[in-house]
DNA sequence: ATGCGTATACTCGTGAGCGAGTAATCAAAT
DNA sequence: ATTTGATTACTCGCTCACGAGTATACGCAT
């Protein structure tokens, strides 16, 4: 599935939702971004902003509706969504919801080469993820609360979601802390020696020739 | 932080990785990764792969140690690590584990634009995804089982912690859906008059001239 | 012996993404 | 009065990512 859209950065789903509700030059729209804590999220990139709205204008998502100067500032064009654009926004939105993809994280990326460290480092390093992800959470979670007094649930989901997960980060991040330090990750005693001596244990040698996913 | 590294890709990780164990070119490498079920999370691009070797070893991270021709075949260069390469893993692991990076990820951006769609729709949407997300961690947490059976807990944890976020966001859509069909959700009428009638309730109105997280 | 599908092993062109730079305006400080 | 620093508002050009294409060889069937 997820047929290709003629924008396909995330950007443009932003924009096309700001517009949404009226028009406006590119530089309020991050504005307006930014103040929904939309950059929160998705730091603004404005090489990619400009292009995303160019690409919006020439598929006829978005269209130039006026260009106004306003002291010597530069031009500025004002761009409006178009019926196509809000067709295209609403399809995506049911695209993204509806179909979940596996996005690569790189944590996981991390996680899948652990085996290059020691065990005593991985533990040392996993511990300082654990403190900024606490730290980090218990912000969020505040800041969350905080909004949430006058800001209602509809558009609180999102964050409500990313510390959801959040949390179940730091649950696995705690819990394999534990089992490294604790002694008790099976295996330990050869990630070790593997780790001094650079010697793979025989029962593991074997596992490299043949693949460790064999169909 | 975070500092930009040479080569920033992800499959750069992946490609020195692999070189660690051996030196080899280009396409073995390509195998190599999919026996190892890397492919699960990260299909493997072509163009990319013979990018991140150019780049890898323009920035000295590998080298090329042979040329072999078998047959009529293409010329094939054998690459290997060099120590410059392997200090880059190395510290590129440490940093990617010891340090947490919010990415923005599709559904969260789905979640934070759920207003454009009704209320009915969003849980019908949600509920496709709820299906297709507990089939994949079936699926998942079997072949996890599966391959446990032989293989180390050592070269299994990515795909743990994989489980432990799918789980996470299995709960939250769970819980998401159960609060709109039920009704529960706060400001659900709201969200149904707007989408019908485009109305949007006066207590928003304000909101959105001040914006949603105002400092 | 010849055709056909599949695995091997890349190459190349396009286009997207983005950081760093630019330049004007305005407010406050000296 | 003028220097400084922040805010507004973009532009440019490089790099990177990647899909689709290419071409050869091998195995198996006809």
């Amino acid at each position: 599935m997820a047929k290709r859209r003629k924008v396909g950065n995330l950007m443009a789903l932003a924009v096309l939702s700001a517009l949404v509700q009226q028009p406006m030059h590119p530089y309020q729209m991050a504005s307006v971004l930014r103040e929904h804590g939309k950059d929160q999220n998705m730091k603004i990139k404005w090489g990619s902003l400009y292009t995303v709205v160019q690409n919006l204008e020439k598929h006829g998502l978005i269209e130039a509706t006026e260009s106004v100067r306003q002291g010597g500032r530069p031009e500025r064009t004002v761009y409006g969504i178009t019926d196509a654009g809000r067709a295209e926004l609403t399809d995506w939105v049911r695209e993204l919801l509806s179909t979940p993809e596996q996005e690569q994280s790189r944590f996981t990326a991390a996680l899948s080469v652990l085996a290059v460290l020691s065990p005593a480092e991985a533990a040392d390093l996993l511990a300082q993820r654990l403190d900024a992800l606490d730290k980090r959470f218990a912000g969020r979670q505040a800041a969350l609360a905080e909004a949430a007094r006058d800001v209602p649930r509809l558009f609180l989901v999102e964050e409500e979601y990313e510390l959801a997960v959040a949390e179940a980060e730091i649950g696995f991040v705690r819990g394999l802390l534990g089992e490294l330090t604790s002694g008790t990750f099976p295996g330990l005693a050869d990630w070790q020696t593997f780790s001094e001596t650079g010697v793979v244990p025989p029962e593991l040698a074997e596992l490299m020739e043949r693949g460790l996913h064999p169909q």
